[in-house]
DNA sequence: AACGAGACCTGGCAGC
DNA sequence: TGCTGCCAGGTCTCGT
């Protein structure tokens, strides 16, 4: 499930943890996309949380001692659960607090990682060149049109470029490209200045729609199931080919573009 | 610098 | 019921 609105809605449903102190760290299964380092059992022993950041789809838990970097990849899930609550085939990583609560990561796929970022997050290899935050003020119309300058590659690709701007995963990208009626094969360096603001906005109004919709459901999070129980999007486009455009009533469209299923309105989109 | 393809994994589902 | 093939929300790495 885990495009940015996603992780966001993580990050604050962890909210509770935060000035407790790690009592124990588990880890079943280190194989993830990189190894869970081990000496996080030594490095996170004792240390208090003290905030919860996002950036990009990265979770930054920082403590006194440095950042641990939390990604979800593709199958990803964080639950906060009681400590007796008993793992099962994929949770592969726990942050045991003094409380008794557990952060519990459980990633099928384990496309996911457990990092160490120690002191300067914010210059590690993963982070330190990505490029802007989709929500914030310097994403917008300039900024996209300059960078979509040098580009051919469709339009859609280009925005799930995370150097060009982050948080903008498969789903959202074809939303955000309905919602600005741009065809999602159109060359980058095509989009005109004015097709670039609308572009800045579908991204922002998709993805704090998206946020709104999944805060609506964060009472639902910590059930002791540790199922998120997600609230089920309306999409547009997403996953809806064959069906009606709920704007036009013409039937949707999916392509493939940069490997990816894409989906969109061939009358709505030009 | 930009682009496309391949890689990493497991689970679910359609079709036979 | 079981097998096979295909698909999936991410993103890094490598070759051109």
């Amino acid at each position: 499930m885990p495009e940015l609105p996603e992780v966001e809605i993580t990050r604050r449903g962890l909210a509770p943890l935060v000035g407790q102190t790690v009592n124990e760290v588990i880890i079943r299964n280190s194989r993830m996309r990189w190894p869970i380092p081990a000496h996080l059992k030594n490095t996170l022993q004792h240390q208090q949380l003290k905030n919860l950041e996002r950036r990009a789809k990265y979770i930054l838990a920082n403590f006194e001692a440095g950042t641990l970097l939390l990604h979800l990849g593709m199958s990803g899930r964080i639950s906060l659960l009681d400590r007796n609550y008993p793992p099962e085939k994929h949770d592969h990583f726990d942050l045991v607090f003094d409380s008794g609560q557990v952060l519990r990561l459980r990633d099928p796929r384990r496309f996911g990682a457990v990092l160490w970022a120690g002191s300067r997050p914010e210059s590690h290899e993963l982070i330190v060149n990505l490029g802007p935050e989709p929500l914030s003020g310097a994403f917008d119309a300039t900024y996209l049109h300059a960078q979509l300058a040098s580009r051919n590659a469709a339009i859609k690709v280009a925005i799930m470029d995370s150097h060009l701007v982050v948080g903008v995963g498969n789903i959202y990208a074809s939303e955000s490209l309905f919602r600005a009626r741009i065809h999602p094969q159109t060359p980058a360096k095509h989009l005109s200045v004015a097709e670039c603001q609308r572009l800045v906005d579908a991204i922002k109004r998709t993805l704090l729609d998206a946020l709104a919709a999944g805060g609506s459901s964060l009472r639902d999070f910590f059930g002791t199931d540790g199922n998120p129980g997600y609230f089920q999007q309306e999409y547009f486009v997403y996953g809806r080919t064959g069906e009606l455009c709920k704007v036009c009533g013409t039937d949707i469209t999916m392509i493939r573009l940069g490997q990816r299923s894409t989906f969109y309105c061939r009358q709505c989109q030009l």
